[in-house]
DNA sequence: ATCTTTGCAAACTTTTTGCACCAAT
DNA sequence: ATTGGTGCAAAAAGTTTGCAAAGAT
């Protein structure tokens, strides 16, 4: 198991969660996926090695991972949510035409942010749901 | 039946389109709504003269309407979609603590959107999804 | 021993679709 | 007379929930 799992998993220990086989092994596949996976596509994941594992115990823990802060769930378009660690905030694009995503940094919306801030008393927190747009070869 | 509605109804008969009964109360009911409405609420509206007027009816009018650039649908959190006549291109911001919805003109985003042209090629088209955060109120 | 978490099945919410009938042009 | 739109019922897609049994502490 990764380095980056173990912590995590540490973590959910020191805040009073269970460590279970099914929790262990939806650790282990948002942080092999390594970006971002639809609930399906980590169930898939986590199946390969521990078939038991039901859907419905795959959203409890996605859930409970984003309570204590260590997962967000994003979307994209109109399927379902992508979910992914919550290591670097950024903001996704995502062509209307072709799908194709691109992670901006959060900080590239710090002028909009700001002026939002001013103007509205709105503070923004940009990344849960993607701007859509098109990409450099849908032009 | 305003003359907005008429309008539209005019242009949809120039694109081809037969005016229907439920087309003609949708197409009221968005001009009434006035801003953002749920399928749901303006089925409420429509169904209040036409009763029989079916929810599958109003999502095949909506699509039908935005295909030809008359509504949009933007969601605002993970509810269902929120259905607005086109005019004019706005940005919504919600707040994730009491729901409360901000618009903002879309060209407030101009300075990010050429940024996000000129560093990856990408086209932003705002609005079609909300940017979540917090509302003055709720600091 | 206790109190979470799991597996399963079933519900739920929003939206879409197949099909026979009806209605606008 | 045509063709597109409608009502209905049923499915689809994604996610949530109730409950008894299993498992982590």
């Amino acid at each position: 198991m990764s380095r980056h799992a173990e912590e995590i998993l540490d973590g959910l220990r020191a805040a009073g969660e269970r460590v279970t086989v099914a929790r262990r092994a939806v650790v282990e596949s948002l942080v092999d996926a390594d970006g971002h996976a639809t609930a399906e596509a980590l169930q898939a994941r986590v199946q390969a090695e521990h078939p038991e594992v039901h859907m419905a115990t795959i959203y409890r823990n996605l859930e409970t991972l984003e309570r204590l802060g260590v997962v967000e769930h994003t979307h994209l378009g109109h399927g379902p949510a992508v979910y992914h660690l919550a290591d670097e905030l950024h903001q996704h694009l995502v062509c209307e035409s072709c799908g194709y995503v691109v992670e901006v940094p959060a900080d590239l919306l710090r002028p909009v942010e700001e002026e939002v801030r001013d103007r509205y008393g709105f503070v923004m927190r940009p990344g849960h749901f993607a701007v859509v747009g098109r990409c450099a070869d849908c032009g």
